[in-house]
RNA sequence: GGCCCCGUGGUCAAGCGGUUAAGACAUCGCCCUUUCACGGCGGAGACAUGGGUUCGAUUCCCGUCGGGGUCACCA
């Protein structure tokens, strides 16, 4: 009895690996083009760190005319979660990273290095482990849960390297009769890797991201083919990327320390390892000290928070790059017009430690973002995200032109306003310029400098009198204004009132405060006369009317 | 604990042996302005620490301290 014998004994039906080098043969693309890809397991939501890979694989291969896949890692059935895959491509359709191939719904896929769902690669794994057995280099392993354990606590308690290894490694040295009879004789197991590795010998891995990094090898036998005949993530690396002909992989650092297991597995099965890409993960700061976004806690480690928040997409994803390539944002401001695709993205100046979660600095890209759309864009936008999580809103926006007059404030000109950060505000942006939802609930008006009752009253009085012509012009309405101001014994300009506080009551700006908290009430709204404009005559004199019966 | 990575203002970060140590967000002040925002100008604010190497270290080496990762039949 030999290698090849147990090995038939073990997997009698798998296939010759030569027929999966076969189906799968090298890719044929132009010089330097990166394949790479997203490998979640369909445990629940996407995390940002997931979304942030996705991006700069996207970016890489995109770049360089290669292909990004996405494949589902759904080897532990015990973790799985419902419509976990859907979740995973909806996410990314969220941010229009779409993918080249891989999984495109919870069962279908497209390309031709599939099957890219794991738990449907079964017997290809079992085909490779099997090639390792013939070999010596895989072995069947009989240890229970418990005895592994017990090696562990002896280990520990020795002060010693835990793990299975070298002479705590009890099956490795199992002959091929022994390990046969066992089997016969119906005895669980699990196939181990016979790690030709020494502790004590280093290896050099370049990481493209982290740089030089030398480990101790690995002499570790680790399990390569669970007891439910599925691969371990480890194997399934191994043989998914190398099928796949992966690249480069871009992943969280978290596996850099795997990166001696992964670049032996890759040895000794005879594929050339890919190029590795260690992105340090997205942190948090909690009470001082620094971790990484978690989905228990952080409701913004999960990539549907931003769509529920309404945060533009493309904020979330120059956000990103901004984290990813510092040389981003100055890019972006001498770019300003430029697509996110136009920016040359670059993986080796990507930042060795992880960065701490801003999201001041996201929303502050979201105003900018959202202030250079236009009224169109903006009513598009907010509407897409009513129709899904705020149905008053949607109700506002029924009237598409008087909506689009209200985004159209202020905006297309050279220094647009930015109050608008994500979707969700708008509401209570725009909620004051519709009569039914305006004087639907009491008004509370936040009157500033000028706040007794008779002066205002004298002002509106006299405004809705005397001045108020809707037809005005800007200047003539503001002139309008400061004349009112005049007759009421207010300053006509603030360079006056400041020359000689005491000889008036207050200016002209405390006079338009005035207006502007009767008509809005609101202290803070962009300009009162485009508003005026937009509100109309019967509104406009409804509201002064209201705001003097107070 | 072993192994590995990291340590520039509150945050993200330029920087590659000689710099007044960029810039962005945040913060403060001023200007602009009928409000707010925008914009402009300006302020405050950093090389964790101790030793080397060097004419000279933020930059190179070692230690210390601090932070993070990893040590599963989870990925």
């Amino acid at each position: 009895m030999n290698y090849k014998d147990l090995a038939d004994l073990i997997f009698p039906n798998a296939k010759d690996i030569s027929y999966y080098e076969e189906k799968y043969p090298e890719r044929d693309l132009p010089e330097g083009a990166v394949v790479s890809r997203f490998a979640p397991s369909p445990t629940g939501f996407v995390h940002v760190g997931g979304l942030y890979q996705s991006l700069v694989a996207k970016e890489m291969t995109r770049k360089t005319g290669g292909v990004f896949f996405l494949r589902v890692e759904d080897t532990d059935q015990k973790r799985e979660v419902e419509n976990g895959v859907t979740d995973i491509v909806n996410s990314l359709k969220d941010f229009d990273i779409l993918p080249d191939e891989g999984m495109v719904s919870e069962t279908e896929e497209k390309g031709n290095y599939g099957p890219y769902k794991q738990s449907q690669r079964k017997e290809i794994y079992q085909a490779y482990a099997k090639y390792l057995l013939e070999q010596g280099k895989a072995y069947p392993c009989f240890c229970t849960a418990e005895e592994v354990e017990e090696i562990r606590k002896k280990q520990e308690a020795a002060k010693i390297r835990p793990g299975y290894y070298g002479i705590w490694a009890k099956c490795r040295n199992l002959t091929v009769e022994e390990a046969a009879e066992k089997i016969k004789n119906g005895e669980e197991y699990i196939v181990r890797f016979k790690s030709p590795g020494r502790e004590d010998r280093k290896i050099k891995h370049h990481d493209i991201i982290k740089g030089n990094v030398d480990f101790p090898e690995s002499d570790q036998d680790i399990v390569i083919i669970k007891a439910d005949g599925l691969p371990t993530y480890h194997f399934a690396h191994a043989v998914d990327d190398h099928l796949m002909r992966t690249t480069h992989v871009i992943r969280s650092d978290e596996w850099l320390s795997s990166v001696p297991l992964h670049l032996q597995l890759f040895h000794e099965l005879g594929f050339k390892a890919p190029k590795y890409a260690h992105i340090s993960p997205i942190m948090k700061n909690d009470n001082g000290n620094k971790r990484k976004l978690s989905k228990r806690k952080d409701p913004e480690a999960a990539v549907s928070y931003y769509k529920e928040e309404g945060i533009p997409v493309a904020a979330v994803k120059e956000y990103l790059l901004n984290i990813a390539n510092s040389t981003f944002e100055n890019w972006r401001r001498a770019n300003p017009e430029k697509t996110l695709e136009e920016f040359d993205f670059n993986l080796t100046k990507m930042s060795v430690s992880g960065a701490l979660f801003d999201m001041v600095k996201l929303l502050d890209i979201g105003k900018t973002v959202i202030s250079r759309m236009s009224a169109q864009e903006v009513y598009e936008n907010s509407l897409k995200w009513a129709k899904e999580y705020d149905k008053e809103l949607e109700k506002m926006l029924e009237d598409k032109e008087y909506a689009l007059k209200i985004f159209g404030i202020e905006r297309g000109n050279k220094k647009p306003r930015k109050d608008i950060s994500k979707w969700s505000e708008v509401k209570s942006n725009i909620e004051y310029m519709y009569d039914d939802y305006y004087f639907s609930k009491s008004i509370e008006y936040p009157y500033q400098v000028i706040n007794d009752k008779e002066d205002i009253n004298n002002i509106l009085k006299l405004y809705i009198e005397k001045y108020y012509n809707q037809n005005d012009d800007k200047q003539v309405w503001f002139d309008k204004i400061k004349e009112l101001s005049g007759e009421l014994g207010y300053a006509k300009e603030v360079k006056e009132y400041k020359a000689n506080p005491d000889a008036y009551k207050a200016h002209v700006g405390d006079v338009s405060t005035v207006l502007r908290v009767a008509l809005t009430a609101r202290t803070n709204t962009p300009d009162m006369y485009e508003i005026m404009q937009v509100l109309g005559k019967e509104s406009i004199v409804k509201r002064l009317t209201k705001a003097m019966e107070e």
